[in-house]
DNA sequence: TGTACATCAGTGAACGCGCGTTCACTGATGTAC
DNA sequence: TGTACATCAGTGAACGCGCGTTCACTGATGTAC
């Protein structure tokens, strides 16, 4: 007699999850109905009450498995800061990263969704906080590799880099879209200009603190 | 006998459109309908198909309206190239500029709406284009009265200032969302660092072309 | 290993509601005289 | 200036449809023996 939730279960879950990120990126969140998302997933709205209480709790959900899963992504990419470090010292360029359409524009809905329901946005925060103390780690050791150090908080450049990126990101999904054709390098250029502006190569010798900025 | 539009219909047009902005701000294009909208504006359902044929048509009459809004708003503010020069030779700082709430989060809604549809890309891409030469056009202007010349073309500029502050932007509204305290001055702060980095001080003399980039 | 059966998980019909859309109508507008 | 009336503009009832949600049910699962 099971007394449990059964192997059955997980499955039905991924199966709506992956059905809910392709229509969620495909015709946004407010535009995907519950059926469309059961229709896609070869279940019927049964199996989504017996798992989800709202379209809203299934978003949730959906947003925990992109997380956890970038989060895996991005500690296998760990010696980013080697990289990183090179591209600062000017002798290579940052490498390529491809805009990843389904998780922007899932993310970008979710952050929309976010900004206008205050509980939802205190989750959005708490995540950018996480991930992007991650990312200011990753900056003091690169800049550290380089024989630079930081001109301001490195928290603080996390967070211009972050939004320089994702700035990025909307402009080439949307000139792609558009149909405009677009050097793809100009937000790596301006990661690497943020951090060479607001770093100094390091002196050999520590000698008297002088302005940060030149 | 009445042979043209008469003085009412502009005036129902501005109810619609003024209810719509509220609306997509509060719950989104895809979650507003069009009841919600003729409530809000006090008129009936009739009244928003007479002059409309759909949802999507009403956004795009109130992207345009937007759009010229801001541009008068850009052309009231030009002397701004004086700011923007001496914030560059570093005597002021950028002035705040407040996010616009329903600006932002409309444009964020039509930008989502644009990146899946091809159709309505290529009209965003166009108004982007538009407001981005009007920047350079400024940036160019300002780089000169600083005494600075770019070390990239001003239009690659204006690309990487538009992302930065998009982003900025958007990450202010959720953090303000969130309920997080965060200064607000990281997004001018990397504006001027891009500025500073992507231009050097003209030469008094031209002589030899040197490296760009130090 | 095989089978009985309690529990879990998904089915599919049913419901009321609000949506988008249409259209015959009433009232507002503004020109012609 | 005043009024008649053709045209324009918004009203509100009506419609069919798909939505979200519920629930009695059937079938799948896996433990106990």
């Amino acid at each position: 007699m099971p007394r449990g939730i059964t192997k059955r279960r997980p499955a039905t879950v991924t199966a709506l999850l992956d059905a809910a990120m392709g229509l969620f990126a495909e015709q946004g969140f407010g535009g995907t109905s519950i059926p469309d998302i059961c229709a896609r997933a070869g279940l019927t709205k049964g199996a989504f009450y017996s798992n989800f209480t709202s379209k809203e709790a299934l978003f949730l959900a959906l947003l925990d498995r992109m997380w956890s899963r970038r989060a895996e992504g991005i500690r296998a990419a760990l010696p980013a800061s080697d990289t990183l470090a090179r591209a600062l010292e000017g002798s290579t360029e940052l490498p390529a990263i491809a805009v990843d359409r389904e998780w922007t524009l899932v993310s970008m809905e979710f952050t929309l969704h976010a900004i206008r329901r205050p509980d939802v946005a205190t989750l959005l925060v708490e995540h950018e906080a996480r991930a992007r103390s991650e990312l200011a780690a990753l900056l003091a050791e690169a800049l550290e590799r380089a024989g630079r150090v930081p001109a301001i908080p490195v928290t603080e450049l996390a967070r211009m880099i972050v939004a320089s990126s994702e700035g990025s990101d909307i402009q080439a999904l949307t000139d792609r879209a558009g149909g405009a054709v677009v050097r793809g390098d100009l937000g790596r250029h301006a990661i690497t200009g943020l951090l060479r502006h607001f770093s100094r190569p390091a002196e050999p010798i520590p000698q008297h603190r002088q302005e940060a900025d030149r």
